[in-house]
DNA sequence: TGAAATGGTAAGTAAGCACTTACTTCGTTA
DNA sequence: TAACGAAGTAAGTGCTTACTTACCATTTCA
């Protein structure tokens, strides 16, 4: 194995190593290091690499930033900063006044899928940073998850106390429609690149996500649920013999 | 960063390394091996770090173990064979044949979380795996993932054509419901360990998801749906003109 | 015009890496 | 009990790593 990666690195140094103001260069660095790092992870890439991808000398990546973690952390800075998607709280306000459960839900899935598609590394950061117990993961997650949860789970409820969403606990509800759109996210940029499993656009993809979560949340035409709860006990009891049979 | 890892190393050597049988002493420093490659992935493991921690020397493991990689593979093979989760076409058949839908897809869910639960090296190193391009993610993907997508998309079509499921493509019922799973699994071992955002355990979250599906792609009751896909035509623009406003 | 500032490199260094060699210790059995 | 093989190690090997030093080349502008 070891090598059999992706391979990022088949490009000609940009432009033939010509001069380079010092700024310039130190974005040019830092953007060929995070596909690197992106990639093969921390310990997985070597500065002489990042200095080939660049086309200039290990000296000059040393120049720019003292040390390799300080590099990393800078990308994984500028991926926390400019590099996150916009704020739900904004691009979901008009649609949150309407109390649209469609639009709500659906933007916030295109939105999130179109991220992850337009900036595959960003993914790939977090989650070798996740792996690695690195704090970008936790940052993120203290701030852009935590934030959603409480945003979105905050509307969940709102449109429980109009009688629009059945009771379930909102923090399910985020975690199932999110867990569609993440794993939808993660196969086509990780496990499943050419789409052989499932491969539909990221319009239809929100649309029908959505579809499956309001179904399955709303209040309205109630009788099914009331029905589907009812045969729970038995069905669960089933379950769990299945379950022990099979020990 | 670099060495704020979970650090998985905090143990003395198992029984202070007295002489044991080879295949014995084989086994345990796979076992050894086995946790930190999922911790630290491949390239931020040492075989160093392997010895010590099975408190042996270097050379006991490439007595073992030729190389690295070998090691690594061994690991990875292990977990493919009888690492993995026992077949679903087993546990599941009895529920499909009595088309009891909240079984199939309640039993697949705990299955699955079980797994991922008391194995939580195994998602690591499918992670490490796949973000790394090794062959061990593309062959858990061909054999495990094709075939459940294949499998439960069977059944939901079959469903389909009795009636009791709406008109939609099974994949991406299948989709949506493994995203549903594997990001909560993915939540409890990785991002959310110590499940400030949602803490409930494997039962319940089966039983949540599955109702969220059911009463997803259902059809009875059907008029909801109707309703639902009439507006979309409205909402969809609104969604478009809410997004390029932003732009 | 010349010297300071800046972009850039070749050739290091010490530590760490995967892996090896040459050797010792110990349990089994002929 | 001697001897053989298997479990085990200390101390390497040569290469790679992150990082440095000492120096060159081009621009800038007083």
């Amino acid at each position: 194995m070891s090598k059999q990666v992706d391979s990022p690195e088949d490009q000609q140094p940009s432009h033939l190593s010509a001069r380079m103001a010092g700024e310039e260069r130190r974005l040019q660095i830092l953007r060929v290091a995070m596909r690197l790092f992106a990639h093969r992870g921390f310990s997985g890439t070597t500065t002489k690499e990042i200095a080939q991808a660049a086309g200039v000398s290990e000296a000059m990546v040393f120049r720019h930033f003292a040390t390799k973690d300080e590099l990393y952390d800078a990308i994984l800075d500028q991926k926390a900063c400019d590099g996150g998607m916009e704020d739900p709280h904004v691009f979901l306000a008009e649609a949150i006044k309407r109390k649209d459960d469609r639009a709500v839900f659906e933007t916030l899935a295109l939105r999130m899928m179109r991220h992850h598609e337009q900036d595959t590394e960003f993914l790939r950061l977090l989650t070798h940073s996740a792996l690695e117990g690195h704090q970008f993961s936790e940052m993120f997650w203290d701030r852009v998850v935590t934030d959603l949860y409480e945003f979105l789970g905050g509307y969940v409820r709102e449109r429980q106390r109009d009688g629009a969403f059945r009771n379930i606990d909102p923090a399910v509800v985020v975690r199932a429609f999110v867990g569609m759109v993440i794993h939808h996210s993660l196969n086509n940029t990780l496990w499943d690149k050419k789409r052989r499993l499932l491969d539909i656009d990221n319009e239809r993809a929100a649309r029908e996500f959505t579809d499956i979560l309001l179904s399955g949340i709303t209040d309205e035409a109630k009788p099914r649920h009331a029905a589907g709860r009812k045969r729970t006990g038995n069905s669960m009891r089933r379950v769990k013999e299945t379950i022990r049979n099979r020990r």
